[in-house]
DNA sequence: ATGGTTTTTACTGCGTC
DNA sequence: GACGCGGTAAAAACCAT
């Protein structure tokens, strides 16, 4: 029976459920995850489209253009500065065609002196070693954050946690590589769009274990404020991985809420709940699934689905008799 | 280091297609 | 007979002490 050839699953006292606490970003109606819509200025609720606040501000252009040439002409600000470039896109680029900007060729002594001049600038701007430690740092981040499908925003605060760690001069004695892979890590839970750490480990140049431990390290010299995985985000993931319905992914969440309730879920790895409950849920729903199918997308032991996967029935049904 | 808890591995039995 | 599922025992991993 070697058809489980699966890598191991660990998960670190982080991931764990200890207690719950917060609920300031949920749905007052459904207790639903609230986002934000930007383009109608509205926060509105990701489960029963409660609209909870309108009319914030709309931060893009009050103009609108219908191809490139439109727009240069109408947009009056350049690109918005970002963390995820060491300098925040805020520094001076020397384009390396020798051309004017009229598009014509450059004489020889023009164009030795556009050579000078970019060696010179790409010397100022990676002055010293903490641009270019950020510099690397930053290329690892995106590099790993595509790996893993993560969006913008989450590779923006995996920069904005790297840079402070870097102010703080956290930085001497540990990899360039471990810290970035653990700011990637803190990111994504803070977002709300958590990898397992062994997923993180996966597109990481560096083991498990330090990437832990350096996480730690980093979380706990910045005060940075990471909530325990909530099991329901990693729901979304999972199910369209199998290719479930909204309706059997809207009742894995609901399971998974009563077993919050119950206090089923304490002290157990919130992964293996979620998958738990991704199968039970298509289950109830008549999808075809397989303990193995979800094991494998969740990367987590079929016993534990089992064992998970029973509890969370029997919280539902004492929930039923209530 | 040690003990307690959770997860994984490996294996077995049962029912069904 | 292969497959999906359930259960168990022992090992491994993790956390707290």
């Amino acid at each position: 029976m070697t058809e489980n050839t699966r890598t191991r699953v660990r998960t670190s006292e982080d991931e764990r459920e200890t207690e719950r606490s917060d609920e300031s970003l949920s749905c007052p109606e459904c207790s639903g995850r609230l986002v934000n819509d930007e383009e109608h200025g509205e926060t509105v609720c990701e489960d029963c489209g409660l609209v909870v606040e309108e009319g914030s501000v709309d931060r893009g252009p009050e103009w609108r253009a219908f191809d490139a040439q439109e727009k240069s002409q109408k947009s009056r600000v350049g690109a918005p500065t970002t963390n995820t470039m060491h300098d925040k896109g805020l520094s001076t680029n020397i384009d390396w065609r020798d051309k004017d900007a009229y598009g014509n060729s450059l004489g020889s002594r023009q164009r030795e002196k556009m050579q000078r001049l970019r060696k010179w600038n790409e010397r100022f701007r990676t002055r010293d070693s903490k641009e270019r430690n950020l510099k690397q740092a930053l290329g690892e981040i995106d590099r790993m954050a595509s790996a893993l499908g993560l969006p913008e925003n989450v590779r923006e605060t995996a920069s904005v946690i790297y840079r402070r760690a870097l102010e703080e001069d956290l930085l001497p004695g540990r990899s360039i590589e471990g810290v970035s892979t653990a700011c990637v890590y803190a990111a994504a839970r803070q977002a709300g769009v958590p990898r397992s750490l062994d997923e993180i480990a996966e597109v990481s140049r560096v083991e498990k274990n330090e990437v832990a431990r350096t996480y730690r390290y980093v979380v706990r010299e910045l005060g940075l404020e990471v909530k325990p995985a909530d099991p329901e985000s990693y729901v979304p993931r999972f199910a369209s991985g199998l290719g479930l319905s909204d309706e059997a992914e809207h009742r894995a969440r609901k399971l998974l809420r009563n077993a919050k309730e119950k206090g089923v879920h304490s002290g157990k790895s919130p992964v293996g709940l979620a998958a738990a409950a991704v199968y039970a849920a298509a289950l109830l729903t008549n999808e075809k699934t397989t303990q193995a199918a979800v094991s494998e997308v969740a990367d987590i032991s079929e016993v534990t689905i089992r064992n998970r996967y029973h509890e969370l029935l029997e919280a539902e049904e004492s929930l039923g008799l209530a």
